[in-house]
DNA sequence: TTGAAAGCGCTAACAA
DNA sequence: TTGTTAGCGCTTTCAA
């Protein structure tokens, strides 16, 4: 691997100095009132040559990486893919590089990378947090790295935080059920923080009419034959049930095979997710779904932070809750049939 | 944000000397015969106080990252989302930290990721190739980065490379509908490079059978209504077409759709799709799919970028291209309903 | 308008 | 076995 040149061999090179083909680099010639010429040459000179300044020793230099890491609970639901991709985007053009990292869920997980983040100098981050992690939250806020919460977020913690209203969501979700006749509505959900509005809204709905509520509270780390089981369980030992609200589109999924495979009578049964999939669409009945803006999500969240990494602006971004509307998409597994 | 302590406040105060204190942070105490009192104290004053070294400054001093740069189509597609995080996890174990750009299948996006990543000195390379990159990753390879190919390769250079047998999976596929039936088998797909083996796969199924072909490629730019419209029309305007294979997730679902929403005598269409789904298994009817090995392709092609990354492995790691077989998984939307 | 030089935090060759 | 110090490549203050 050969070695690349450095500022000092370009500056050779082209008989000026250091100082003065930093500041060209940087576009702060004209600020540092470099001749039009010299910058002229320079920048000729560069682009004939390609010499491209070395990211690590102006991160060093500067004290900012431009890089932002990002903290999902698994990159492989589409809900999260979807955000990172579109701030992937975004944060591109503003010249910054994206890390996505899994936490799984785990709280030690989300630990260590929100440590390993931190030790590579991420300037920013951007957090989909779970139960437990308040205090290294706390910590990271209190070192004074500008942070995004998204999906779900603490009220104590006063951070700026970007999600929809997962109450309202799941309560008007229920309230359709209802409305079309549905009466024994479960309800499906993960014993993540994340899902804790969700079970809310649909417990709110539930008691405001004087029904009673039926949850069924899965751990994360099942697989997905698991989730079946669980739901086969579920759904025929509460032979009751006309219909389920699933709390995310992965329950979902694992929901529709357990009817599936049990067929008869369930496979009449109403059906509402939370999250909306292209598939949806295509099943018979379609899936109702609640639809979350995620374009809309993507480019708040990676917009509010770079304005906070933006050091010209020179008014604060202050701690906030931003909460977008979410969208029931009414397809036929939510009448009667 | 508070200053952060540096080796040297460190080694100040614990009396040691930075070299001192840098053997041991790298764990080269025993190697460099430092006392095991002093080694020690060091370590546990480390753990109590918390210090981290910066990568920044190590970066820069050993010429190494610690980083893999990966270029995707999309980080959308289930396929890449999967292959990323089976690698993430083990790179993580291995001080590694990974970042994933999509280059959107768009050549000039590619190359400026791979120039982006490059820039950032990342040490390794993980890359989906698209038509056109070929001389951007043979000059990546002149410059010595270790660097794999996947998903699909370019035979004459003399890269690293892991695939499936995507010709002998799209050819089974093929013949699958044929033994079930059906005659008139189209196919549908992207003008993508990484579908080069698979639509000659299908090909000579086809030719091998005396039968002709029916291809319908499409542009990757289009849009999910855009791809049911084509195949809308594709279906409609081919009507002796008794069956359909896929060439990729995305377009089955959007044949799907088509199909469904065509509806009478074309829902008896036969059905494959190149690349396996959750909900495959639930639709009716289910859908026959081949399936990549997702698990054992990400495994091997970060433990083949590790070793090639690791100097102590004085044997080179000698270019070749490791070919996994797929699976199909039979399901009813292949046999005559 | 340009140049010299001191750092940023770490590694490692060399000296002691 | 430990300490001194010269880089790694870049930015930026200060001086000219």
């Amino acid at each position: 691997m050969k070695k690349k040149r450095s500022i000092y061999d370009v500056a050779n090179e082209l008989q000026v100095s250091v100082t003065t083909l930093s500041f060209v680099l940087n576009g702060k010639g004209q600020e540092k009132r470099i001749s039009k010429e010299v910058i002229q040459k320079i920048e000729n000179y560069i682009k004939e040559t390609g010499y491209q300044p070395n990211h690590l020793g102006r991160s060093l230099s500067t004290g900012k990486s431009k890089t932002i890491g990002m903290i999902v609970g698994d990159i492989n639901n589409p809900f999260f893919s979807e955000v990172a991709s579109g701030i992937e985007k975004i944060a591109l053009k503003a010249g910054y590089t994206l890390i996505v990292a899994s936490s799984n869920n785990e709280l030690n997980q989300m630990k260590s990378v929100i440590k390993l983040l931190n030790d590579r100098n991420v300037d920013g981050f951007i957090i989909s947090p779970i139960a437990g992690i308040e205090e290294t939250l706390a910590d990271l806020k209190k070192e004074g790295k500008p942070m995004i919460i998204f999906n779900c977020f603490f009220p104590d913690l006063n951070t700026f935080n970007i999600v929809v209203d997962n109450k309202k969501g799941a309560f008007e979700a229920t309230r359709h059920l209802y409305e079309n006749g549905f009466r024994n509505i479960g309800f499906i959900t993960l014993n993540l923080y994340s899902q804790k509005e969700r079970i809310e809204g649909y417990t709110n709905f539930i008691e405001s009419q004087q029904l009673n509520t039926n949850i069924l509270k899965l751990p994360y780390e099942l697989n997905y034959e698991q989730i079946i089981n669980k739901i086969t369980s579920f759904i025929t030992s509460n032979d009751e049930l006309d219909s389920v609200f699933f709390s995310t589109n992965f329950l979902t999924l694992g929901g529709l095979k357990a009817i599936s495979r049990l067929g008869g009578k369930y496979a009449k049964m109403g059906i509402v997710s939370f999250d909306d999939h292209l598939l949806y669409d295509v099943l018979n009945p379609g899936i109702t779904a609640i639809k979350q803006p995620v374009k809309q999500i993507s480019a708040t969240i990676i917009n509010h932070l770079l304005s906070m990494l933006d050091k010209d602006a020179d008014k604060k971004v202050e701690p906030q809750t931003i909460m977008f509307p979410v969208e029931l998409i009414v397809r036929a597994s939510s009448s009667k049939r």
